[in-house]
Parts: structure tokens; C-alpha cells; sequence
DNA sequence: TAAAATATTTACCTAGGTAAACTATTTTAC
DNA sequence: GTAAAATAGTTTACCTAGGTAAATATTTTA
């Protein structure tokens, strides 16, 4: 396997891994983080909304959306249009963000402390000129 | 989620679909062409030192191997030590090797086209500092 | 020889994918 | 204008791919 995909599958997944472990004592997941912070920002969200924002496959939207439900993250209502499913955060996970953005933000800080801001947007840039 | 991580776990997403669509012709994943080619380079390998190398849990590599010895690509033996289990290629994975690999080289060039040799390093070895 | 360490496996999670089904809505053809 | 066809939103079934925790068997060490 050619060095530079080596590389940046395996920073990627090392990268989850120490994301999911920070994330432990909220007993969540990088996922699940990434789908509660996506609803935050756009306050309401159609299942169809979240994964082609997110860029990944409905079924996987579903899948993550009904355990943030479960876990008591997610309110799910019938919209309009009688085939959608409009996805909101639940009072008490609005109670609960601020920490665990901070503890989000406090590890992202502290992984890309050993990049300057120069370094940090020549990664992105090249990373997308990969993709 | 900050830009650089989002762009980070979405480009290694991406292009892992990507290698799995041009080895799907071959009946294969990107995982198995990996430990394949893992393999191949080492001639023989423990378990142990399958995951090891390629920086990933012990239960991983049982899985994808038996999948591999499944798909006739990998033989698995005892090794002297008896709890450990040696693994080769089998003989057909190693007339069929050089096709895959001829595929799987095309893609890696044709996705690192838009990078010049000094970004590719340069990306490399930025993704080595946030490790 | 008992205890610790090593190699592998099993059970059970998250997280991604494709293909195909189902339902509701929109378009198209007549 | 309405029935048929196409499209859109979601779900289900079934894969790969990764993880942790704990069990089992073998080997080393104390």
C-alpha cells in the first residue's frame, strides 16, 4: 500500500480511537458526537438533511439517529411531507453540550497543538486536492 | 468538529470506498488487500505479527484472515510454538497477486496525481505530526 | 510447580457500505 | 384531470472493518 494512503487511513483511525476514548465519559461515540453537534448547529434536520450534510449513506443516519434516541440525545416528529422525519435535540441533551463540547474541543486543541495555523490549513488543502 | 479532523476521517472514508470499488473486479476488500500484500512482503507472518505490524487489535486480523482462508487467498498452519498459527499465500493467491496489484498501483497513481512529489511528503509527514 | 505472560478466539459493540423494499409525493402521458 | 410512472425519504437485511473485554490454551518466569 502506497505510504501516504497508509498513513492517512491509519492517522484517521488512531485518531477516532483516542476521539471515542475522550468521549467515554459521556458514553457517546465520535459518530454519534458528529451527528448530535451537526443537529445542534442546524437546530432541526430531516434524516435526508443529516446524511448528505455528513456525506455519508442514509441507512447509517438512521442507524446512529435511532440509538441517539435510545440514548435519549434525539426527538424524532413526522414533518410535513409525510415520508420525512424531522430530527431535534432533546431538552436534556441541550443541557449537556457545553461539556461535552468542551471536551471535544480540548482534545482537537491538544492534536493539532503540534501544527501551526499555516500547517493546519496546508493539511486540509492537501487533503482535498486527494479527494 | 473541527474542519481539519472533519476533513481528515471524510477523505479516508472516501477513498477507502473508492480502492473497495476498484478491487471489487477481484472479489476483494481494501482490509484483505492489505493484509495480502502484508503478507506477501513477509512471505510467512504469525497473527501476532500481522496485527502488530499493521498497527490493529488482535481480533481484526483473526477475522479478515479466516475470511482470506475462506476465499482461498491465505493458508493458515501451526507454528512451532503451538499456540501461535503461521500464515502464507496460498498458491493461486500468488499467481493471481500481481493483477491486483497492477489495479490496485493505477488507482494509488492515478489519486496521488495531483500531488507533487514534495506535497505527498509533505503531507505525510504532517499527518505524522497530529498522530 | 505456581504465577505471569503470550497467542488466539469469542462475544458484543460502533461505524461504514450496497441492494432492495416500502411508502409518500411529484411528474408525465394521455 | 387522473392514472401510471418516476422520484424521494426511510428502513431492512446483510456485508466489511474497526474496537474492547474476557475466555482459553500454551509457554515462560519466578
Amino acid at each position: 500500500m502506497n505510504p501516504l494512503f497508509h498513513e492517512l487511513f491509519q492517522t484517521a483511525r488512531l485518531l477516532t480511537n483516542e476521539v471515542n476514548l475522550n468521549l467515554k465519559k459521556h458514553d457517546l461515540y465520535a459518530s454519534q458526537w458528529t451527528v448530535i453537534f451537526c443537529i445542534y448547529k442546524h437546530k432541526q434536520m430531516s434524516l435526508t438533511q443529516i446524511w448528505k450534510y455528513l456525506n455519508v449513506e442514509a441507512p447509517t443516519i438512521t442507524r446512529t439517529v435511532y440509538r441517539l434516541v435510545e440514548l435519549g440525545w434525539v426527538e424524532i416528529r413526522p414533518g410535513k411531507d409525510r415520508r420525512e422525519k424531522l430530527v431535534s435535540l432533546s431538552e436534556q441533551a441541550l443541557q449537556n453540550f457545553p461539556e461535552v463540547e468542551e471536551t471535544v474541543l480540548e482534545f482537537e486543541e491538544r492534536m493539532v497543538a503540534n501544527l501551526t495555523k499555516e500547517e493546519q490549513a496546508l493539511l486540509i488543502s492537501l487533503l482535498e486536492k486527494i479527494k
